[in-house]
RNA sequence: CGGGGCGUAGCGCAGUUUGGUAGCGCACCACACUGGGGGUGUGGUGGUCACAGGUUCAAAUCCUGUCGUCCCGACCA
């Protein structure tokens, strides 16, 4: 490709709402330009990149036995009416309705529709195990996209379902997914991780997630300093501190609080560390497992911060988990929220395991403007139950029992769920086993955020002046950038020939030959990320010499023109 | 959905307080000089000032409404 006849689209300046690095970079190395908030238009720069993505995870799928099919981004209401995600899909599944007023939706997912083809294709258990996927676009709409196309609405993913005779078998396949995740994140060369996670929406048992480390992630991720655990933070198990006897218990006093209802204000008004101060969080019962009481309690250490997602778990508690207003909490106990404590609470309280262990702690009194210093569990504070309710802090012992959590930032770039008979069973997706009697297909899925993964790689890989991409995905492997071109003819010559001779090794290459400054050409190579640049220059080409430098490398190093190609292929190898 | 900010040329912004008919930098076009790290000069192109009402002799500017967009929160594969 020549610079004369592409569209490089680079800006200077950065577009003033573009947040984070990645997005900021893409935006101005020409990568993407946006069409409306979450829609992206890929420009050639872009598409370039976003295509090698999709070979290597195509090239790593085929490897690993799946088959690649493709199939509709609208989907019939139908379908989802089946699996019953229609009603559980909030606003978030795009509805839209065709000439005939028959409803559809744009997929944000295809299990029912893989579900379908697959009940239609396979009939026996000697066509199982199999695996299919498809690299296509998705549409969510999401309350808030941000961060250019890290989190969109329209995105491409590349999702793979696969479907089995028994529970041994999808775990099988799920264990070759997970390789084979590793291999297509190892081959673009991204540092990630893969880590235990949450099966959210998509239901079902076993889950991993494979994070990107960046500070710009929207997921915590707690891992061990001395073993390969790794937890979305939403999974890390807090484990139980070790039981400290309690010894002279202090006498119980009632001081006044006004108007301090955080645990930050009530330690600094009673000098105490947060560790030593109970929250009491009121939250909604489940109503088919608590039909006599509508509030439960939840005891947290201070310093200690409630996960949801284990709250949710609960039996007892409602989900999606809903903090009761005000005016429920003041009906029941006759206070606001900022003075309630685990004392004869007229419903039921879960502590969490690190509160349970605490002694001579300050909590509500349950009336306003009122706290207790010295209370006690049994002697004047009471729980019905024991939880692992807290997200794990930094320091925390890994579950493992191997070495201390860290906590860092990541960006989701695959998950893979193993998600038994959900599907199967809903939409009878059968098949005759070797007994001749019909059972449902256990299902795993597996999904790569494709158009995510390459703003994730940048996020790990820039500099001052631009994109620093991995050879694997970068759109030109070798920039040509020709000196005063049009003024040398024997620069000119010398380009022309490299540039031909390294196409005609089918290596990507760029060749500036736009009648610009050298600085303006150095300034956009770099921008946009090409890993090798080839400087040719009357200067150097007097001593039949060339200049090459890697995009990461802070110098020239001066190469005889005859040897500059098998240099290059050197490199690329 | 709640809170906040912003919509003026392709991009970044000033002008809005105090109403007088639109400007700067970059980019773009032409020419000249320049020619190894975003160069200089001269001359240009490009704007229903988000939209709709209203006030006024006069509105980018004041008032009302709408839309878009970004940030924080809630929410979420």
């Amino acid at each position: 490709m020549r610079t004369s006849q592409y569209l490089l689209g680079t800006l200077r300046e950065t577009p003033a709402d573009a947040e984070i690095i990645s997005h900021q970079l893409m935006l101005r190395a020409g990568m993407i330009s946006k069409l409306a908030s979450g829609l992206y238009t890929w420009l050639p720069t872009g598409l370039r990149v976003l295509r090698k993505v999709e070979q290597i995870i195509r090239e790593e799928m085929n490897q690993s036995g799946a088959m690649e099919v493709m199939m509709p981004v609208v989907q019939p209401a139908e379908l989802w009416q089946e699996s019953e995600r229609w009603q559980q899909y909030g606003p978030e599944l795009l509805r839209i309705k065709d000439r005939h007023q028959r409803e559809f939706c744009l997929g944000p997912t295809h299990e029912e529709v893989i579900t379908d083809l697959i009940r239609q294709q396979v009939h026996s258990y000697k066509q199982l195990p199999a695996n299919f996927y498809q690299i296509q676009t998705k549409f969510r709409d999401e309350i808030r996209p941000r961060f250019g196309v890290m989190r969109s609405r329209e995105f491409i993913m590349k999702d793979a379902y696969s479907f089995h005779i028994d529970e041994a078998s999808l775990q099988q396949t799920y264990q070759t997914m997970f390789d084979t995740y590793c291999r297509i994140f190892d081959r673009i060369g991204v540092d990630y991780r893969p880590v235990d996670a949450d099966t959210g929406s998509i239901g079902g048992s076993t889950s991993h997630e494979f994070h990107v480390l960046a500070s710009s992630g929207e997921d915590d991720i707690a891992f061990s300093d001395q073993s390969n655990y790794a937890a979305n933070i939403e999974m890390a198990e807090a484990i139980a501190p070790a039981k400290t006897a309690a010894s002279n218990l202090s006498d119980l006093q009632l001081v006044d609080t006004p108007n301090q209802h955080s645990i930050e204000e009530v330690a600094q008004l009673l000098k105490q560390s947060e560790d030593q101060i109970l929250k009491t969080l009121i939250v909604e019962t489940d109503p088919e497992h608590s039909p006599d009481a509508s509030l439960i309690a939840l005891v947290l250490r201070g310093d200690h911060t409630l996960n949801e997602i284990k709250a949710e778990k609960l039996a007892a508690v409602k989900s999606p988990l809903t903090f009761a207003s005000d005016s429920q909490i003041q009906a029941a106990i006759e206070c606001k929220p900022g003075s309630i404590g685990p004392i004869k609470l007229p419903f039921k309280v879960i502590a969490d395991r690190s509160a349970v262990n605490c002694h001579n702690f300050v909590c509500g009194a349950n009336q306003d403007g009122k706290h207790l210093i010295n209370a006690n569990w049994e002697r004047d504070a009471q729980y019905d139950d024991v939880a692992d309710l807290r997200n794990v802090k930094e320091g925390d012992p890994s579950p493992d029992g191997q070495g201390k959590l860290q906590i860092k930032r990541g960006i989701e770039v695959g998950h893979i769920f193993q998600l038994g008979n959900k599907y199967s069973e809903a939409m009878s997706a059968t098949v005759l086993n070797d007994k001749g009697k019909s059972v449902p297909m256990p299902m795993g899925c597996y999904g790569i955020g494709v158009t995510r993964i390459v703003a994730a790689v940048i996020e790990q890989n820039y500099d001052d002046k631009g994109i620093l991409w991995p050879i694997s995905i970068a759109p030109f492997q070798v920039a040509i950038v020709g000196i005063n071109l049009h003024k040398s003819e024997i620069a000119k010559q010398c380009a022309e020939k490299l540039y031909e001779q390294l196409k005609a090794l089918q290596i990507d290459v760029l060749l500036d030959d736009r009648k610009e400054r050298p600085g303006v050409k150095f300034a956009d190579m770099e921008l946009i990320g090409v890993p090798y640049r080839i400087v040719v220059g009357e200067k150097s080409l007097a001593d039949g010499n060339v200049e090459f430098r890697a995009r990461n490398e802070a110098d020239n190093q001066l190469i005889a023109e005859s040897e500059i190609i098998g240099l290059i292929q050197n490199k690329l190898q």
